[in-house]
DNA sequence: TCAAATAGGTTTAGATTCGATACTATTTAA
DNA sequence: TTAAATAGTATCGAATCTAAACCTATTTGA
């Protein structure tokens, strides 16, 4: 039992890093460091509610104030815009520039997983377990959200925060989801 | 299809970000430095042909330089010892003191993938993939190796090296590894 | 045999990041 | 009205990272 999850952890291990060896590439490639290529792809995919320097520091697990200084990189190099929020003022909302947007499209487009498509359910349940058992945010979409709801065809709306989505919205990642009930 | 993958790239992004999360958290509470974990953990499953600072190197994705930084305060700090090689005197082994091999197993205690067993071959699978296709090394085990070869019941040898192996050593991870052909 | 090339590792210098702390502004709660 | 909490920024010191130069040992090749 222990050297099979060993085994697994192992395998994890080894595909993080790989992985992180790929970003690492790709952002030399660009001129860029790493977690700025890290976060413009969060950025690419995170929704209204999570894309603000604290949440970003939640996702890459980096104190907000390293995470601010980065983006404050970024934001003068053209590749990120920040938008006040309307109604609480303390909140900037981050965004891609058509430049940023650009670096992340390219970003995704150079990491191959073609034949990975079948590996998406046992990720993806691996992913909520392991955020669940450590204390970590959800971080996943309205799909599998307990707050989600679906009143009407391409019609959803959040529980928590009661806001109309599009079905658009819902494939986006937020850091306020919290998986439904199991069945 | 274009989707798809990016789904998959996606919850990948995931997952190494929150692998990163867990193993700094546990550098944190070792009064450690992710990177130094990370070593200890890569060499806590290397084989003899992939226990130098070169390898580390190619595994982690950072300059030589950097790792022989890092390898030498591990050494000042007692988690990590060196021997040079007796017919190349050129190459140093790394291995585990007791009190590394202790943080290693710590480790892998603290991250619980209970219930990721059947995830095993799936992951081993892509990780090849994703190593070939992106011209890195393979760090891989024995088993699935095209220059292991078997002549007798836990009898092992390299065709490579043209060294013996035990049984133990078939399971380390290996530089050298290229995938046998398939079939 | 001997010089040149290569390979494993270390060292150095400069840039960057990271974490901790302190600080401002805004919002919420009492 | 005040106190506490939240979002974010600024600053500083420590540590890491990269690139390049450097050292030594080994291999190559004429």
């Amino acid at each position: 039992m222990a050297n099979q999850i060993n085994a697994v952890s192992q395998w994890l291990e080894r595909l993080s890093a790989v992985h992180r060896n790929l970003m690492r590439r790709f952002a030399n490639e660009e001129g860029l460091q790493l977690v700025h290529v890290e976060i413009m792809q969060y950025l690419s995919v995170s929704n209204r509610y999570s894309d603000t320097t604290q949440a970003i520091s939640e996702y890459l697990g980096q104190t907000k104030g390293s995470i601010s200084q980065s983006l404050g990189l970024l934001e003068d190099q053209g590749f990120v815009k920040r938008t006040q929020d309307k109604i609480d003022k303390r909140i900037f909302h981050l965004s891609l520039t058509a430049k940023g947007s650009a670096v992340a499209h390219r970003m995704f487009a150079s990491i191959d997983l073609e034949g990975a498509e079948e590996l998406e359910p046992g990720l993806k349940t691996l992913l909520t377990s392991i955020q669940k058992k450590n204390g970590l945010r959800g971080f996943g979409t309205c799909i599998s959200c307990r707050f989600n709801q679906n009143p009407g065809k391409n019609l959803f709306v959040c529980g928590l925060t009661k806001e109309k989505l599009t079905l658009e919205d819902t494939k986006k990642i937020c850091k306020e989801h919290d998986e439904a009930a199991s069945g």
